[in-house]
Parts: structure tokens; C-alpha cells; sequence
DNA sequence: TGCTGGAATGACCGGGCGGTCAGTTTTGTA
DNA sequence: TACAAAACTGACCGCCCGGTCATTCCAGCA
């Protein structure tokens, strides 16, 4: 390993560790509210020391929101090409995520603050690319046959999102007590509810 | 009209006053940028007198939510209670509320930024009473046959307003300039996910 | 017209935060 | 070990904002 090369691994190294105190301070006091200080201190670094790193503080929040959805985006990606039918591969692209966030429950106020974000001009690359897979695989869904064809994958993957989102905020808040399921119980409802709808009668 | 009750009716209508402009400075810079000064200068009040009538940042923000809240219910009431079907009531519920936002769009901003509040433990006596609406009357639904039997009326409600809220991001965001459609359009392919579902095949 | 009490005002205060940088410590090298 | 460069530190600065309060303004009354 060339001297250069141990550089930039050192110093990615470090730039990860920030991101992670970044997530945990976030998880822990919300977006809005956290300082650079609070990170510091998870890190456990000073305060100068973050500002060797990255530039501001917008910089650092948009890096570490790419690094939460990378993480999201990977744990997800199998779900789109998983043996199956389109239901099937729906139903487990929900329990996923549903999982993904039981698993990392510190991190969801995190992700939804940053998540929330997306109408800011600099948008994210990692919410975009999140997005960009959802409609695809609504899209092929459709050319397959297995959607009405009277609707289009970049609403399909905004109002999959929409649900989702809601599910996993009801299941993480502390205040609602009511509806709190197993993971697949949430993922099977609310995969019924957009596969047939929730009109009672035709239950073919 | 006694003294006692004019003095009354002016300082409630000072007090509305700051609660207007309060809707317009957060639809302009959003809930967590706004200062007490800019709701103060859109009033065309003094920084100060704005603490003559709340107590507090806090109280004005709780007040104006009621506010904007008792006007969305006031406008969406009437759907529930209207002359036809269950799909007709829900099409013309999601119908008024996309139009309520069309006609009031510099409001949209501060509706959401308060809506997110509702996680926090001093929750929205309005929210509330929006919820209670939304979910009595997927609970007549229910009861009526008019809806499949094994949803819970309150995970309706909330996944009914998950998907308008996501539409109603959709159709106000300047930057997603697609599908961007008529309020009927939104309305009715929001209605027909909702009760048909979005699965090929079975479009009785 | 002069008086008065409550409403309105805005200069000011205290505190907190993003960002800087001169000084200190660590690390790598000869 | 000696030294230089790089990494790290945290006290400090300027700015902003929520909230206060001594002062000013003015409507209503005698």
C-alpha cells in the first residue's frame, strides 16, 4: 500500500466515523436541532477536528444522509430482482424495510429528517438513486402485466413510498401504542391494501 | 355591546391577525427558519407586541396550527356526510382537500411543517380532531360493508393520509414539474389505488 | 383641552451556535 | 533522539434569535 493510498484510507476512515456520531447524534436530538458540537462529542473528537473533514455544516449533513441510504439502498436492492412474482417481491421489498429500521430504530429519526429534505434544491444523490430504483421496478411491473398499465411508476414509487414511510413512523413512534404488529403483519396489510385495495366484495 | 366584550372581540381579532401572518411567514421560510420577528413585521406589529398576545413562540406556533387545521375541516366536513356511495364520499373528500391546498397555496408550506409536529408529545388538539374524523368515517365504512372487514379504521385513516399528504407535496413542489394534473385527476387515480388497488386483471 | 391607563414599541440582554485559527500534540523520518 | 510536518484542539469571535421592559403613544373621558 502506497504512502498516498494509506492517506486517503485514514482519512476516509475518519470522515466514516463522523458520519456514524452524526447519525447517532441525529438519531438522538433530530436534524434540526443537533450541533456539530453534539457529533464532536459522539465522535469523540473536538469541534475543529470536524471541520478538518468537511467543509460546513450542510456538507457534513448531506454526506451523512448519502451514508444512511446507502446503507438502506443495499439492504433493500435484493428485494427488486428476489425469486417470485410481483406481489411476492412487494411483500418482501416491504418487510425489508420495515426490518432495516427495527433493526437501526436509533437511526429512523434520522432517515426521516433526512428524508424530509428532498424538496431541498440540493437534493440528495442517495434519495434520488432510492427513488430511481422504486420506479423502475413499478415500471417493469407494469410492462409485465402485473399493474394496471393506467398508471405510472414514478406515482406508483411515490405513493409506495408515502406508505411506507407513514407504516414505518407509526411503528417507531413511542406516543402511538395502537397497531403496533409483527413486522410481516404490517408488510402483508399494507401490501394488501395496494395490491387489491381496500374495497370489500371482490377478494378473488 | 358591553365594554367588557369589545375589548374581547379587539384583542381576538389582534390575536388572529398575528396568527395570519404567522401562516404566511412560515409558508415563506418554513417552521424552523421563521423568527419572531419576520410573523412579527408581516402583522405589521412590533416584535413585542407579539408577546402581548401568546406567551411564547411555542403557544403562537400550537395556536396557529389550531387555526389552519379548524379551516381544513371546516372545508373537508361536508364530504363526510355527502348524498352517494362510499367511493363517491372518498373522491369528493380527497377532491375538496387537493383543492383546498390549490386555493391556498402559500399555506401548504406551514400545514405540512405543522403537520410533522404531531409526534410531539404536546400533540395538536386539531390534528387530533382531523384523525378522529378521518377515522370515524372509514369505521362507518367498515360497518357498512362498504370496506373490507379485517382494516383497522384508524390504520385507514392513516394510510388514506399518508397518500394525500404525498399527493399534495407532489402536486405544490416546484421542483417535480411530473404529473402535474387536474385536482380530479389526482383525486380519482388516488381513489381508484385505494379501493381497486393497483393489481392488473381484475377492473370489474 | 388636559389627563390617564392600558396598549404598543423596539433597544437591549443573555445564551447558543457555526466557524476560525493560533497553539499543542502526535506521527513519521533521518 | 531530534526535528519537521501534519493532525488535532478548544478558546474565541461574530451573529442571530427569543424574550424583557422602560418608555412612548393614544383612545376615551371629564
Amino acid at each position: 500500500m502506497s504512502r498516498k493510498t494509506k492517506e486517503l484510507v485514514v482519512e476516509e476512515f475518519r470522515r466514516a466515523s463522523i458520519e456514524d456520531a452524526a447519525m447517532q447524534a441525529i438519531a438522538r436530538k433530530g436534524i434540526e436541532e443537533v450541533t456539530i458540537q453534539d457529533i464532536a462529542d459522539e465522535a469523540g473528537v473536538a469541534k475543529g477536528t470536524v471541520y478538518v473533514y468537511f467543509r460546513d455544516r450542510e456538507e457534513l449533513l448531506a454526506r451523512t444522509a448519502d451514508r444512511l441510504f446507502d446503507n438502506l439502498i443495499a439492504e433493500i436492492e435484493p428485494s427488486f430482482c428476489a425469486p417470485g412474482g410481483f406481489g411476492v417481491r412487494l411483500r418482501g421489498l416491504a418487510l425489508r424495510q420495515l426490518l432495516f429500521f427495527d433493526e437501526h430504530k436509533a437511526l429512523f429519526r434520522a432517515t426521516m429528517a433526512l428524508w424530509q429534505r428532498e424538496s431541498d434544491p440540493r437534493k440528495s444523490r442517495c434519495v434520488a438513486r432510492y427513488l430511481g430504483l422504486l420506479e423502475k421496478f413499478f415500471g417493469d411491473a407494469v410492462a409485465k402485466g402485473d399493474v394496471r398499465p393506467d398508471l405510472d411508476p414514478f406515482m406508483l414509487a411515490a405513493v409506495y413510498r408515502d406508505c411506507i414511510r407513514g407504516v414505518i413512523l407509526r411503528r417507531l413512534d413511542p406516543n402511538s401504542q395502537r397497531l403496533r404488529n409483527d413486522a410481516e403483519v404490517d408488510a402483508e396489510l399494507l401490501v394488501s391494501i395496494l395490491l387489491r385495495g381496500i374495497q370489500a366484495g371482490d377478494q378473488s
